[in-house]
DNA sequence: CGTCGTTTTGACACGTTTCAAGTATAGTGG
DNA sequence: CCACTATACTTGAAACGTGTCAAAACGACG
């Protein structure tokens, strides 16, 4: 393991996997020291990109699996008239790729939010470790089972709940992921910007900026631009639920 | 439903995969004959569910992926306050137990809508062949990125379409699954309630009702309870977009 | 320092939900 | 087989939340 408080120090990041600080986080997790080496060989040289830069778009050729290191990126499909749908954001050590994983063609696309780095494992090198050491592929799919799991959360979000409930949601979501990362979880700093946001929760851009106002005003949040500072993480939990507003959108 | 040259005649569905009526839409779609015989010895002996039986719960081991046979299902998730949503809904042909793949454990529920039939594909047996034939695997890679589309699909639609798109929109999906089992896609008889469509779309009954009646009222649709007759198929097409009322909830 | 894109705020319109009632339908037991 | 009850579906009127349009404030960047 690494040292103590700051995983995200960036003078701590190596080139290989075995002393990435974000190991705990990604595919490594729970591997032994002696197949982290495998493991490693296979990661090919990162990729820096830039705010804006495609990792990959729809079509593209399955190449790899990508590990954030740094940054954050929006993976999102579009359909034929050109709608943006956002699918999720990616903080470090979190895992993208897995949309081409059926077809070997990848079937959403995927931007950096900020300047990031990536880890990418060539999936044909992946296979051939995995076959290898079994608990590496017990922990694939253990990170595919989590984006299945998310892919429900945001469908629930989207059809269940309201503007509030979900924005509450979305929050809280992003603040677990940080301390998971070690980092403080109530002092948020959003790499997205309110567009996405909204995007990503099926409302538009203003009824995210009241939101913010309103939840400021109630002294859950201290917003600031970017910069979100969580008051009163046990009134944002409350505000997740509905049952202050029960609607009855259940199945029969 | 049984007219002679009816691919859904029941006095034609036998009890091996090479002689299932339906075969050319799930897993052995592209598989050799020889290939055929490997595959149905894995399969189990089907299952018979009325309406509200369970093919699995949230938490159930994976035991097996499922094709339907007849009859129609639904799966969907519940949150720990109960509320539920649906993730789809399968008719016959159609392949269910993915969400299981990674964790070994079902993370989503199965019910059916009316009585059917079903196929069990025990996975230990399924993996052992699809190793041996890769081909199969290919094929199996292929259906459960249908799932993945269709889940990106079903989130487009609850994220940026308005009501009567979203329904408009789900009946189209309906009638091309119709068309795909060569039955009439224009003479739709819905398997599942209002509340059933209306929890999948992310609304209220009395909004779906609303919008039968409306869609009737523009001649598009002749609806009698469960069944539904598309008379204006040009029309419904239309009806999907949003260019009458466009909405900007694009991202930035 | 000016321009551009992002974010915020306000007033208003509209779609969808809510609440309430009524009608059809299917399932059940006599 | 019919009557009866529970459930599913439909319809209306009103309330509410979110979208729309417009404009201003703010910050980033050349």
């Amino acid at each position: 393991m690494e040292p103590a408080a700051n995983v995200l120090d960036l003078n701590q990041l190596r080139r290989s996997c075995s002393s990435c600080a974000l190991y705990e986080l990604c595919l490594p997790a729970g591997i032994g020291v002696d197949d982290l080496d495998r493991l490693d060989a296979t990661v090919k040289d990162k990729r820096a990109l830039d705010r804006g830069d495609m990792l990959y778009r729809e079509g593209d050729p399955f190449e790899a699996l990508y590990v954030v290191r740094s940054g954050a990126l929006k993976t999102f499909v579009q359909n034929e008239a050109g709608d943006v749908q956002i699918l999720g954001f990616h903080l470090p050590g979190e895992i993208l790729g897995f949309d081409a994983l059926a077809t070997n063609l990848h079937v959403s696309q995927a931007e950096a939010l900020e300047r990031s780095s990536i880890c990418e494992l060539p999936y044909a090198k992946l296979q051939q470790v995995t076959s290898e050491v079994p608990a590496l592929h017990r922990q694939l799919m253990r990170v595919i089972s989590r984006e299945v799991v998310e892919e429900h959360r945001h469908l629930v979000m989207m059809g269940r709940q309201q503007a509030q409930e979900q924005l509450a949601s979305f929050l809280r979501s992003l603040a677990d992921r940080y301390q998971r990362l070690h980092r403080d979880g109530s002092a948020l700093n959003l790499p997205m910007s309110r567009y996405d946001i909204a995007n990503y929760l099926g409302l538009v851009v203003e009824t995210v900026s009241r939101l913010f106002s309103r939840m400021e005003e109630m002294g859950v949040l201290q917003v600031n631009r970017k910069s979100v500072r969580i008051l009163r993480p046990e009134l944002l939990a409350a505000l997740c639920r509905s049952d202050a507003a029960p609607r009855r959108k259940d199945a029969g």
